[in-house]
DNA sequence: AATGCCGGGTG
DNA sequence: CACCCGGCATT
């Protein structure tokens, strides 16, 4: 009786792409009533406002690493140095003398990567077989790469990247600022760097909302997001998955997104890729559990990872482990909360779940 | 009870 | 490989 056990003679596929990206309208969450009413974003460093936002489309999100510093950012004197920097950096970056090529980014960055690209892999057909240690290549132990979300006591490990131009400025209209809640459960997202930090202090933090002299906590439970803004065009047309022959009434429930991952597809031309951490992996498709699963190499610039420094294997200790003798209660892997595929799209639509969560995997689409 | 997903199958 | 699912830790 399961749904999706009827004849499974023919998917349903709409085009090979359920939705797509950037065409889908996010209501409710981040509504203006998360903003103060009076207050107009006071934009520490006029980042040029994006107040208000009603909703947000998530086209192309790069999650910028931390953002350590939001207040007392401009030291009077040397204030103009990472201005300027970051000027020059974009500059040089977004009019590149013969790349005005269409009115949008210089780097064709739809050209590749879909998110949901159900399952059409290999465009140029050479994914360099390598290695993989045959499984599902992926170390879910230990992990940190990604800006975890952090808990009450955790203390704040967000040093790293200080460098790396903090703040990125907008790009002309391509990119929008956000701030993102990074509280365990709390992805709130606001558009103003004073409204989150507020929203932090009073909703988590239990402080007072007055900016005043805060200990400055607030500043390690939120991260930047640079949300690009330019794939408007793309999407919209198969928002509504009216299947031909009428079976399977997706009427998906009236959902707010929940940021799906973060299709990195900027490519990074040249000078961008010194600035830039790159701690994403580029290309990321849906089913492809390749993407960045296995190491693909060669992606045009032998960008090689920064990281990975491992001059030597870092894996023995592993030895002294009682077989069968886990701590049931020790480091267990803290199930990540973000709703994935099953949770958001239901049961009764399964076929639109990300091939992983088909496959009972972890979820490609919408990652912790 | 529902989820997320590892590990272990199957063609 | 693509695909499925038992089963178990988590929520
Ligand atoms: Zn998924």
């Amino acid at each position: 009786m399961l749904p999706w056990c009827q004849p499974e003679g023919g998917r349903i596929h709409f085009g090979g792409v359920p939705w797509a990206p950037g065409s889908i309208h996010c209501s409710g969450q981040v509504g203006p009533e998360e903003l103060l009413p009076g207050q107009k974003a006071e934009d520490p460093w006029g980042l040029g406002s994006w107040d208000e936002v009603g909703d947000w489309d998530q086209s192309g999100l790069l999650q910028s690493a931390y953002i350590p510093v939001p207040k007392q950012r401009c030291p009077p004197g040397k204030a103009g140095l990472d201005e300027v920097m970051a000027a020059a950096v974009l500059t040089s970056l977004s009019t590149s003398p013969l790349i005005l090529g269409p009115p949008s980014v210089p780097f064709s960055p739809e050209s590749c990567c879909d998110p949901w690209k159900e399952s059409s892999v290999g465009p140029s057909g050479s994914y360099s077989s390598s290695n993989n240690s045959g499984d599902w290549g992926w170390d879910p132990p230990s992990d940190q790469s990604s800006p975890s979300t952090p808990s009450p006591p955790l203390p704040p490990e967000a040093a790293h990247f200080l460098f790396g131009d903090p703040t990125p400025r907008k790009r002309k209209n391509s990119v929008k600022v956000m701030f993102k809640c990074l509280w365990k459960s709390c992805g709130k997202v606001l558009s103003t760097s004073s409204g989150i930090q507020k929203h932090i202090r009073t909703v988590h933090l239990g402080r007072r909302a007055e900016p005043d002299q805060s200990d400055g906590e607030e500043d390690f439970y939120y991260t930047e997001l640079d949300i690009n803004v330019d794939s408007l065009t793309d999407g919209l047309s198969s928002l509504t998955p009216m299947s031909p022959t009428s079976s399977v009434p997706p009427a998906f429930p009236s959902l707010d997104l929940p940021v799906p991952a973060p299709s990195e597809t900027t490519a990074m031309p040249t000078i961008l890729s010194s600035v830039v951490p790159t701690t994403l992996c580029h290309v990321h498709t849906d089913h492809a559990y390749q993407g960045c699963l296995t190491p693909v190499h060669s992606v045009g610039i032998s960008d090689k990872g920064p990281q990975l420094p491992q001059p030597t294997v870092i894996r023995p200790p592993v030895p002294a482990i009682p077989s069968g003798l886990k701590p049931t209660t020790g480091i267990r892997k803290p199930r990540g909360e973000a709703k994935k595929c099953r949770k958001v799209y239901g049961m009764e639509n399964r076929d639109m779940w990300c091939t992983a969560c088909r496959w009972k995997k972890a979820c490609q689409r919408f990652l912790d």
